[in-house]
DNA sequence: CACAAGTAAGTTGTGCACAACTTACTTGTG
DNA sequence: CACAAGTAAGTTGTGCACAACTTACTTGTG
């Protein structure tokens, strides 16, 4: 009816475009190292410190164990990364990372800046783009 | 390693995240409805003109017959919509709205501006975040 | 007009997301 | 120390996304 719930509505639908449009871009790049996109999230986490709990992993990404749990069953499936009930704490799984896991660490590096170059928008826009959505992120998050 | 492909999958990151927070913020707005965020978007095309085919609706959402198919015979089982095949070009399915279907549309004119509250953004800012994403989303598109 | 090329919708199969639940363990309290 | 409450990971089930393919129809070309 009035103008708000529309541009809420057109915001919202952006972030679904564009978010997927994101993701379709990295997909061809991705597919060479043979990891999906929520697959290299996981990497990039265990890249920067491992072993982790995938609670931990769960917390960075904001994702549960309904979606972590099969997601590294595949990672370990394709010999990335081993999944060890901790001793001290037999609840946890802790994570860690393969020499095969940690090698593809460099090829990975090698992907290029394919969504800075695709996106048209300049360096700072990205830096603002990024920004904004962080913010509405956490906004969005504290209003449950 | 530079800092170009860090930004690169912040942003791709912070779209990914800023997409499913917004998405889960129409969630229990949309659950009183009976709807998914998918569902709701199919709906909004419908309620703006009806009826279409399939691969209009997706040219819309920028969704395939894969993902169209399966979701439009739930928003028949639903009773919101009927399928019919065109007498005109049989390859072709008409979507129609159910009264019912036409109804849901006050109802979901009553979804408050939810994300709008939620934002912790400026109006102005929710114009130019939009902007920015409409902008990003046809690079990437272009980009292929 | 025959038939290749094109097109619209649907199907199959994989992998998320996420809700709701279960299992197995640990911690805090009386 | 017993045991309720809490916690970490996993399971089950639904609904997208998307690739690759199929089916049924239409259109354009010689």
């Amino acid at each position: 009816m009035t103008d708000a719930p529309r541009l809420d509505h057109q915001v919202c639908f952006a972030l679904y475009s564009a978010s997927r449009a994101a993701t379709a871009v990295y997909r061809p790049v991705l597919e060479e190292l043979g990891l999906t996109y929520p697959q290299y999230l996981v990497m990039l986490v265990l890249w920067e410190n491992e072993p982790r709990g995938v609670k931990e992993i769960g917390e960075e990404l904001g994702l549960d164990s309904g979606t972590l749990s099969p997601l590294l069953k595949r990672l370990e499936a394709l010999g990335l990364c081993e999944r060890r009930r901790s001793g001290e704490d037999e609840r946890r799984v802790a994570i860690h990372l393969t020499p095969a896991g940690r090698e593809l660490s460099g090829k990975a590096g090698a992907i290029p800046q394919r969504l800075a170059q695709a996106a048209g928008l300049t360096a700072e826009e990205l830096d603002q783009l990024r920004d904004t959505l962080g913010r509405l992120t956490a906004a969005l998050h504290d209003a449950h």
